[in-house]
DNA sequence: AGCACGCCGACT
DNA sequence: GTCGGCGTGCTC
């Protein structure tokens, strides 16, 4: 009978705690378990158990608790589970404790669950459909021809990345996939990015899976998804899960297949707070543990995983015809410079772009303009002396949004109401400089007074059901123009779309990042493929201050190979992934010089060791966030090192640091594989 | 991460 | 004289 217990809290605790079993609870403890224990004067925490022994630690000595409680049905989290917590808090530089918090859902952690009602007959849980089930659809040639190749790779590799065109049917795919791995009894895990868990993906797998299937997203109630994972650990698991980036961490009986969509999406990295994972990553390694295969999904690629699949780590196989002869939309290049210099921009729509639109409109067809910046304006300034209105607590300016009437930081979300006169030399007009959204809206509303129109952005869907509204909304046909921000470039299916507009190509480029061109690649390429999914051809306009790059060409031709050799060689010439792997360190203080010189010295400490594979201390583009001023260090390691020698030597020099005195307040962080 | 303990400014 | 600011350090 073991009298200790290990207990892993949802806390960012280096280790666990541990506490003694009352003979009382000793049958319901057990590895994996979920118990109720005390931490400090009165918090109550629900814990895990991730280890049992019948010696006391001698370092604790007999200050130890008990466990007030213990869950007697059973574990709530496998071995398995607990296994890849511990390599990802490892690999991602946190503690378990940190992934705990990430992995389960709320009512899981806290210790006031409400009672697990037995469900009724009709599961809530359960997909249902509104439509009446619809079978599986034959695969094309092509699409068969895929899923043998699919097959084929994952005789001899784990991991095999289809690249097919938008609209290449990959979703028909998956699903013969899928049924095969559900016809021998094994599990399969669907991952997807959050903003592309619509409807319209749901609904048709749950015509096909409808019983089998599960459903996990962040925008259900907790008590769903907990639920949902009691479900998943109890003998009786949903065989298919579909879900977002957290669905990861689910308890699965018998894992076969993971499919990561759209596996190029950034928001499959968790940017904050810890656990900073990459979702695609990490469900290779979940996969490999479990000895399931993988599938990795997209039209875009990102650069490290096609670079696996060249190099023949990863199994390849495209597809690059669209599925139903619908054929790849015309790209025409609008050359704002040119046309402002001529004085035709009188809008942010090109003169061609109103053109297309109007008549697009004419045909009853729909039109998606797309303006990556929510809000009215990104700045105001005023017209005698240029103040520009600053958020108080992040280095960044502040947007207008006008229908909210107010100053918005898009850092930290403080909002501001709009000064009546500039404070510093009492103008009373602020001018509006720069487009988002909102007036992106207007502008059309002004140029199509009878077109219904629509926005989506983080503004406009808010409400729980608003996402899902305006795109149901969009695909009935009760709206004409959708205006949006990179919402409306994720797999959306509406056949009715025959123009696309984006508005400013560049912005993204701008950024001074080594990524800046991969995702705007992404991001060009997969709104251009929003247009012109059945019948006619469609057309998207991408309006650009800089037409010659070689970058919106690739775009044009929709030319993968080679928008990858460029990237690849720029990557090779100046040492940035999937050449080498970066490891970030934040450096965060409310005193700018703290930071710096707690940058200073542990970038002293790091150089012995890594030479030139570190750069920095360099202030990040926006310098301060939430009033803590930030410093920033770049590590770049060759794949010779070792991982685990980087990570203990990381570790090594910041527990140095904050060691002495005068660093003892200053914030740092970790970052692997940054986006 | 909480949450308490602890040492310095404006209130009854 | 006390209320309370948040800096700092611990949680079995």
């Amino acid at each position: 009978m073991s009298r200790y217990a290990e207990v892993l809290l949802p806390l960012a605790l280096h280790g666990t705690l541990t506490y003694r079993v009352p003979e009382a609870l000793a049958e319901s403890v057990c590895l994996g378990g979920r118990v109720t224990v005390q931490v400090g004067k009165k918090k109550l925490y629900a814990g895990i158990v991730t280890g049992l022994s019948d010696t006391s630690p001698s370092a604790v000595g007999d200050t130890l608790k008990d466990i007030l409680d213990a869950e007697p049905s059973g574990p709530i989290v496998t071995q398995a589970q607990l296994d890849f917590w511990h390599w990802m808090a490892g690999y991602y530089m946190c503690t378990p404790g940190e992934v705990m918090k990430a992995a389960l859902p709320a009512a899981l952690k806290h210790t006031t669950e409400a009672t697990p009602k037995r469900r009724t007959a009709r599961d809530p849980l359960t997909f249902t459909s509104k439509s009446a089930p619809t079978p599986r659809r034959p695969l094309s040639e092509a699409q068969q021809q895929a899923a043998d190749g699919i097959k084929k790779a994952w005789a001899e590799k784990d991991v095999c990345l289809l690249h097919g065109v938008t609209s290449s049917g990959k979703t028909e795919i998956y699903i013969s996939l899928i049924s095969d791995v559900l016809a021998q009894g094994g599990q399969v895990l669907y991952l997807l990015p959050e903003i592309a868990l619509t409807t319209q993906i749901t609904d048709r797998l749950g015509s096909v899976f409808g019983q089998q299937m599960g459903v996990y997203h962040s925008r259900f109630t907790d008590t769903r998804r907990a639920a949902l994972y009691r479900k998943q650990i109890s003998d009786t698991p949903y065989t298919l899960v579909l879900g977002v980036r957290s669905a990861l961490f689910l308890p699965f009986h018998n894992l076969r297949l993971v499919i990561v969509d759209e596996e190029h999406e950034t928001s499959y990295k968790q940017q904050d707070p810890a656990p900073r994972y990459h979702a695609r990553d990490a469900a290779i390694m979940l996969a490999r543990s479990s000895g399931a295969k993988v599938l990795l999904g997209t039209a875009t690629p990102c650069l490290e995983t096609y670079q696996h699949a060249l190099s023949g780590k990863y199994g390849l196989v495209e597809l690059k015809e669209r599925f139903g002869g619908v054929s790849l939309p015309e790209i025409v290049v609008e050359d704002v410079k040119e046309l402002r210099r001529k004085k035709l921009m009188k809008t942010p729509l090109s003169p061609r772009l109103i053109d297309e639109v109007r008549e697009a409109l004419a045909r009853s067809e729909q039109v998606i303009l797309f303006q990556n910046r929510r809000g009215y304006s990104p700045v105001l300034s005023c017209r005698s002396c240029g103040w520009t209105p600053q958020c108080t607590a992040c280095d960044v300016s502040l947007t207008y949004h006008r229908q909210a009437d107010r100053l918005v930081c898009h850092y930290c979300g403080a909002s501001h109401p709009v000064p009546k006169q500039c404070p510093q030399c009492g103008d009373t007009e602020l001018r509006d400089i720069g487009y988002g959204t909102e007036r992106i809206e207007e502008t059309v509303h002004t140029l199509f007074p009878t077109a219904r129109i629509a926005r989506m952005d983080l503004d406009t869907t808010r409400a729980a059901s608003a996402y899902t509204d305006i795109l149901n909304a969009f695909g009935r046909g009760d709206t004409d123009i959708l205006i949006g921000t990179q919402m409306v470039t994720k797999g959306l299916d509406f056949d009715r779309v025959s123009v696309v507009g984006i508005l400013n190509a560049d912005q993204s480029l701008s950024v001074p990042d080594f990524r800046a061109a991969e995702r705007t690649f992404h991001m060009l390429s997969q709104v251009a493929g929003r247009a012109g999914r059945r019948g006619r051809r469609g057309l998207v306009v991408l309006q650009t201050m800089s037409p010659t790059l070689p970058l919106i060409a690739q775009v044009v031709k929709g030319d993968y190979a080679a928008f990858f050799g460029t990237q690849m060689a720029e990557r090779r010439r100046f040492a940035y992934p999937p050449e080498v792997r970066i490891i970030n360190i934040h450096i965060k203080h409310r005193d700018d010089r703290l930071a710096e010189e707690a940058a200073r010295t542990l970038a002293a400490m790091l150089r012995p060791h890594f030479a030139d594979g570190l750069l920095g201390p360099y202030k990040p583009a926006v310098g301060r966030v939430q009033r803590l001023f930030i410093r920033r260090l770049t590590l770049k390691v060759s794949a010779a090192l070792s991982v685990n020698g980087v990570r203990r030597t990381l570790h090594a020099a910041h527990d140095r640091l904050v060691g002495q005195p005068a660093f003892r307040s200053v914030q740092i962080y970790f970052d692997a594989d940054p986006l």
